[in-house]
DNA sequence: ATAGGGTTAG
């Protein structure tokens, strides 16, 4: 008996021994031969399971396994540590071990370890047998239902999570405030192509029927909700109502701001935090979103304020920080700063050369780009699904077609990576602009994943710069069932109409579009002039200086044609004559804005310009025209990547 | 009885 239990034999199978046994040439007896007693009925193996939760608690998770077997009557916190241990050291086998063990020594209807293995399994992503301890458990406790959701959602599996709500409710078991919280992320972290903002509405009305309108992370969780539907005005009224908030609130609001458009809000609500709270200081994740409201302004002055504040409060060492800083040069214009913190960090993580692979990628640096990712996987680093989102990106800005091709391949085949819409939506972008576009049709049919509205738009994207009006039907067709109120897919299609002279199309078109209640978004360039930025839309009237923009415009205009130069007109929508067409791209935002810099910028300083679209073909011949005239360097952001014009040359090489 | 949650870089 005694022999049959004793460490001692499972230590001649171990190769090493495990400093904790008791080894039989010692003259002393074992130490544990005591409460290894049969006989002794009150002795039943306390000691062992003793021993198994401190080395669980070491994290020796395989020696605390091989003790197990001896303990007679492994009590709950044993194996709660255990379950725990098995998280920790990743490992589901030992953890599927755990598991029928636990069954065998009759736990297996103990809500409490259920929880514990629901969450064990989720963070194994055994999400299968997460859901079956859920299902074989006949008592749950809220914690049960809870550890399910938190798991589903982590999953994916947004949708089953709402379903199981909407039981839950039915049944009559009471959410709670960890519940309301699951179930809102779940709405967003959902696969599936409808969006579930209707449900998140729903629950938002729960929330305040059940009295949480002042719980701080329920509430914060619902501004996070709304900012990632991108309801911007829900969110912020959520934000309003909020009567307690902390830095995380405030982080979220910030956050929503930034990522949807709305700088100067991310800004002025920063402000606002900084002067108006005592107990929200902005730390590290707060900074991260007032850096992305930098980027999307493209304001570099911002930006350098933002990096002496960030200095100041001694967050320049926390990696995500750094990442966008990096980031945050580059998306600025400053490619060269941004490498320049790039090199300086002490550590770098793959994120971090993510940043500086996009960054050189927008650059139009594609080669460069690709370079960056080699080093980075010969550092060792294994590259993420964004790496190759980077790099495939940076290999579609410069025609890169056989590069991106052989990448895309090495995803599955070298890293084990599979490709997601992100990266095909890359394949599509990169055969399309190269006017592959059948093949980048193909690419889309042999997909085995469902292609999502990413991969249809940038077909769509594709068929508008080489107006192929076939393949653009057939993929608005789809765009319009998935993403009824995206404005933009409208605008692509009766683009593409308006330049194949199909009139009667793009009437038709346009009429959807105001059926749906939808506008077209408005062509908008910003410029900064001595840390002022200033806003141009075609109809702009608010600049007191307007009349001598448009004149400026004019002068050039007429000096360009001496030269050759003819106005494309083909971004025009209307049917209208050709000198009616020549006047309205004259005053597109973009030129409005380089006329500014041109007038009140200092002398030979480069003009630095952000547009929301895609520059027009009109908008970027006159750029590099006037760059060579006025002897400017002048750099564009448009919505997708730089164009950096110098002596009538611009950096895309006319392909973008 | 015990347990668990919200914001973050590309």
């Amino acid at each position: 008996m005694w022999a049959l239990h004793s460490p001692h034999n499972l230590q001649s199978s171990s190769t090493s021994t495990p400093f904790y046994f008791p080894t039989r040439t010692s003259s002393r007896p074992p130490i544990c031969s005591l409460t290894l007693n049969p006989s002794n009925p009150k002795n039943t193996g306390t000691n062992y399971n003793q021993l198994i939760q401190s080395l669980c608690k070491q994290g020796s998770l395989k020696q605390a396994l091989q003790v197990l077997p001896h303990e007679p009557n492994p009590t709950q916190h044993t194996y709660e540590l255990l379950i725990l241990s098995c998280s920790l050291q990743n490992s589901l086998s030992d953890g599927l071990d755990v598991h029928r063990h636990l069954l065998d020594a009759g736990f297996d209807q103990d809500p409490f370890l259920a929880t514990k293995l629901i969450n064990m399994y989720s963070e194994l992503d055994s999400i299968d047998d997460a859901r079956e301890v859920f299902d074989k458990t006949r008592k749950r406790t809220i914690y049960v239902w809870n550890a399910l959701f938190r798991a589903l959602t982590l999953a994916g599996y947004g949708q089953e999570v709402l379903g199981l709500y909407r039981r839950m409710n039915q049944i009559g078991i009471p959410s709670d405030r960890f519940t309301y919280t699951y179930v809102l992320k779940a709405c967003v972290a959902s696969e599936c192509l409808i969006s579930l903002l209707h449900m998140g509405k729903e629950i938002h009305a729960h929330i305040l029927r059940h009295g949480y309108e002042s719980h701080v992370h329920v509430m914060t969780t619902l501004v996070d909700m709304y900012a990632r539907f991108g309801c911007v005005s829900y969110a912020s009224c959520v934000f309003d109502s909020m009567p307690v908030r902390n830095v995380v609130s405030w982080s979220a609001m910030i956050a929503c701001y930034a990522k949807n458009g709305s700088p100067f809000e991310a800004f002025e609500l920063f402000r606002e935090m900084i002067l108006e709270t005592h107990d929200s200081v902005p730390n590290s994740v707060t900074m991260v979103s007032v850096l992305q409201a930098c980027s999307a302004l493209a304001s570099l002055e911002q930006g350098k304020l933002i990096h002496g504040y960030i200095l100041r409060r001694g967050l320049d060492s926390i990696l995500p920080v750094i990442s966008a800083l990096v980031t945050m040069y580059a998306r600025c214009g400053k490619l060269e700063l941004g490498q320049l913190v790039f090199d300086r960090m002490a550590k770098r993580d793959v994120v971090s050369w993510n940043s500086l692979i996009s960054s050189y990628g927008i650059h139009g640096f594609g080669k460069k780009s690709i370079q960056i990712f080699q080093e980075m996987i010969q550092q060792g680093l294994s590259p993420s699904h964004i790496s190759f989102v980077s790099v495939l990106g940076a290999c579609s800005h410069a025609g890169l077609v056989e590069e991106g091709k052989m990448l895309f391949e090495s995803m599955v085949k070298e890293h084990r990576i599979y490709p997601s819409v992100e990266h095909y939506a890359c394949m599509v972008d990169l055969l399309g602009r190269a006017n592959q576009l059948d093949e980048a049709a193909k690419i889309i049919e042999d997909m085995r994943i469902e292609p999502g509205p990413k991969v249809w738009g940038s077909l769509l994207g594709s068929c508008r710069i080489h107006c192929n009006v076939e393949l653009a039907e057939r993929a608005s067709r789809r765009l319009f069932e998935l993403e009824p109120m995206n404005a933009g897919n409208y605008v692509l299609l009766t683009d593409i109409y308006a330049e194949a002279n199909m009139w009667g199309e793009v009437k038709r078109v346009k009429k959807l579009l105001e059926a749906r209640g939808l506008q077209k978004l408005p062509g908008r360039s910003w410029i900064e002039v001595k840390r002022k930025i200033y806003s141009f839309t075609s109809v702009e009237e608010l600049n007191p200086q307007i009349e001598q923009l448009h004149a400026l415009l004019l002068k050039l205009s007429n000096e360009m044609k001496e030269q050759g130069y003819v106005p494309q007109t083909k971004a025009v929508l209307y049917d209208l004559d050709a000198e009616e067409k020549e006047r309205i791209v004259l005053g597109h935002s973009e030129k409005l804005a380089v006329a500014f810099g041109l007038i009140n910028a200092s002398k030979g300083e480069t003009i630095r310009i952000t547009k929301n679209l895609r520059l027009c073909e009109d908008c970027h011949s006159v750029t590099k025209f006037i760059s060579k005239f006025a002897n400017r360097e002048i750099l564009v952001r448009d919505v997708n990547r730089f164009h950096h014009f110098k002596d009538g040359i611009c950096s895309c090489g006319d392909y973008w």
